[in-house]
DNA sequence: TCTATATACATAATTCACTTATGTATTGAC
DNA sequence: GTCAATACATAAGTGAATTATGTATATAGA
């Protein structure tokens, strides 16, 4: 598990390049790619990860569609096209942000 | 100048790193080293630095030395044997969470 | 000369993205 | 029938930053 400090910020952007990745995911799900993809590294917690979309769709960026599974909710979330346009940017700006920490920090990555 | 979001977490790694390669240095001479290295992109603001550095030293991984330069102080901060290990470790974290974040954003550095 | 900018420290108030805690409810495995 | 997993949600609290403010010296240019 990774010091959760260095995490803030990014959470945004995982949420939208996930989707971006995978289309139609609702909450629960996205949290278990991410542990997937992350080796069990991250963990998104539903504290801030409901928030966070919640926030999102407020902004433009996700659609909702609300489904029911026998007698339980799901809510599935897609990329707008602003959100496609924005998970892109937010993307870009982890990478330079990387190059940039890299530099400083007199590291190589890979 | 980077999403200031994405910086959080990173300062005491970038303080602690910077001081290791470049050794004794005083707080302002931090800030326009770093904005040097990082080509501007990175401007550590006054009100975050202080009070990290104050913060790396009670918990013993700096040592300060103040200097009189004509009449204005100057006080320089050093690495302790301790501040060293924990440097090593810092950098060697933030390493892994980007390898993590790649992977899970599928971006490749470089 | 005086004035703006750079140097150099410091702290207090505020912001905000997160964690932790709590709540509700369904489903499936043993 | 009870625990863990699934699935949503929000409220309280934390803490690392930003923003604002304060103090003071040094220096370059008009």
């Amino acid at each position: 598990m990774h010091s959760p400090q260095l995490l803030k910020g990014t959470l945004q952007t995982i949420l939208l390049k996930v989707l971006k990745d995978h289309g139609k995911m609702y909450g629960y799900e996205i949290t278990q790619r991410v542990k997937e993809l992350s080796d069990s590294r991250l963990q998104l917690t539903e504290g801030a990860l409901y928030p966070t979309l919640h926030k999102l769709e407020a902004e433009g960026f996700l659609r909702t569609e609300t489904v029911m599974i026998g007698k339980r909710v799901r809510k599935y979330y897609t990329l707008t096209s602003q959100g496609r346009s924005i998970a892109k940017d937010r993307v870009a700006e982890f990478v330079d942000f990387i190059k940039t920490m890299s530099t400083v920090l007199q590291v190589h990555i890979n």
